[in-house]
DNA sequence: CATAAATGGCTAT
DNA sequence: TAGCCCTTTATGG
C-alpha cells in the first residue's frame, strides 16, 4: 500500500537482495520494453527512497525512477535454481511492467543472498533517467520524515512551509512538495494523533502542533516501515491488530470515534476523501 | 459476471 | 475542479 513507508521497504529489499550485482531486467507487459533493454545486464549501485518515489541508480548513470501512484505493487518471488544452475522464472499472471533479477553466480562467490525476483505491476511512473533529470524531480520534492535529519535542516523546510502558508493542515500534509511521503491514510490519522481540526490553515497552527506533525510523522512512517502496515493506534504500534482496528478515523465514517463517541465525518477534499472527528479535532 | 473503489498525481479548463 | 492514467480487489447482482 504506496505511502512512504512502503517505498523505503522496497528501497530496503532492494539494496539486501541486489546491491553491486548485475542484475537482469525485462518487462513481459512490454511497455517498459526500451527502459529494461538499457538496464538488462547493468550493475546495480544503489537504491533510494525519497516519498513515494523509488530511485534505482545502475552503472553508467543510469537512474530508474519509480512511482506506484494509487494501485502500483510490487511482488516479490524466491528463485530456484536447477542442478545446471539456470533459473526458472515464474509464470507470468496478469500485467508485469518489469520485473528484476539475479543471474545464478552474479552475486558473487560466497554470497549467500537467496535469488529473489522483483516484480512491478501498475506504476504511475517507471522510466529511465539521467542523473540532471532526477535532480530536477528531487528539487520539487518536500522533506521526507524517514530520511535522516541530524541538523534539524529537514524539519525547518517543513516548518517553513507550513507556516507561511494560507492553504489548510489538511492539503498541506499531501502536498508532496511540503512534506514527501505522506497518503491520505497518515493525513487523516496524524491529525486526529495531534486533535488538529483538518481545515485549520497552516499559518494559524502554533510553533508546537507543527513540531508535533512532523516528530509524528517519523513514528508512524517508522513504524509503518518497521511492520509493512499503516498502524497508528499507540496499543498497537507494536505488532498489527488487522486492518479492522489499525486506525482511529481512516474509512471510520459514521462510526462512533474511539476516544469520545463522536460519529467519523467524512468530506471531499480536493478530489480525495478526508476522514475526521469533529469531537477530538476542534 | 459487472461495477466501484483504492494508500496519487498530472494536465487541461 | 474535472478528466485521465495505471491494475487489482472487494462488493453486488
Amino acid at each position: 500500500m504506496p505511502e512512504g513507508h512502503t517505498v523505503h521497504r522496497t528501497a530496503n529489499q532492494f539494496n539486501r537482495a541486489f546491491k553491486g550485482c548485475r542484475l537482469r531486467v525485462d518487462s513481459p507487459q512490454g511497455r517498459f520494453a526500451s527502459g529494461a533493454a538499457v538496464l538488462d545486464g547493468k550493475k546495480f549501485a544503489a537504491a533510494r527512497a525519497i516519498g513515494k518515489q523509488l530511485f534505482l541508480r545502475f552503472e553508467g548513470g543510469h537512474e530508474l525512477r519509480i512511482h506506484l501512484g494509487i494501485y502500483g505493487k510490487w511482488a516479490w518471488h524466491e528463485l530456484q535454481a536447477d542442478a545446471a544452475g539456470s533459473l526458472t522464472l515464474p509464470e507470468v499472471k496478469g500485467e508485469v511492467r518489469a520485473r528484476f533479477w539475479l543471474e545464478p553466480g552474479d552475486a558473487g562467490a560466497g554470497d549467500t543472498r537467496s535469488a529473489v525476483l522483483a516484480e512491478l505491476r501498475g506504476p504511475t511512473i517507471c522510466e529511465v533517467l539521467a542523473s540532471h533529470e532526477v535532480a530536477v524531480v528531487e528539487r520539487r520534492l518536500g522533506p521526507d520524515p524517514l530520511n535522516p535529519d541530524p541538523s534539524g535542516a529537514e524539519y525547518s523546510r517543513f516548518a517553513e512551509k507550513v507556516g507561511k502558508s494560507a492553504k489548510s493542515i489538511a492539503l498541506l500534509l499531501m502536498d508532496q512538495s511540503v512534506i514527501s511521503g505522506i497518503g491520505n491514510v497518515y493525513r487523516a490519522e496524524i491529525l486526529f494523533r495531534a486533535g488538529i481540526n483538518p481545515h485549520t490553515p497552516g499559518k494559524a497552527l502554533t510553533g508546537e502542533q507543527v513540531r508535533e506533525l512532523w516528530r509524528d510523522s517519523v513514528e508512524l512512517l517508522k513504524v509503518g516501515v518497521r511492520e509493512g502496515v499503516m498502524i497508528t493506534r499507540d496499543e498497537h504500534l507494536k505488532r498489527d491488530p488487522g486492518k479492522a482496528e489499525r486506525n482511529h478515523v481512516y474509512k471510520r465514517e459514521g462510526q462512533a470515534c474511539r476516544n469520545c463517541g463522536t460519529s467519523i465525518a467524512i468530506e471531499l477534499l480536493s478530489g480525495r476523501k478526508l476522514y475526521w472527528c469533529p469531537g477530538c479535532q476542534r
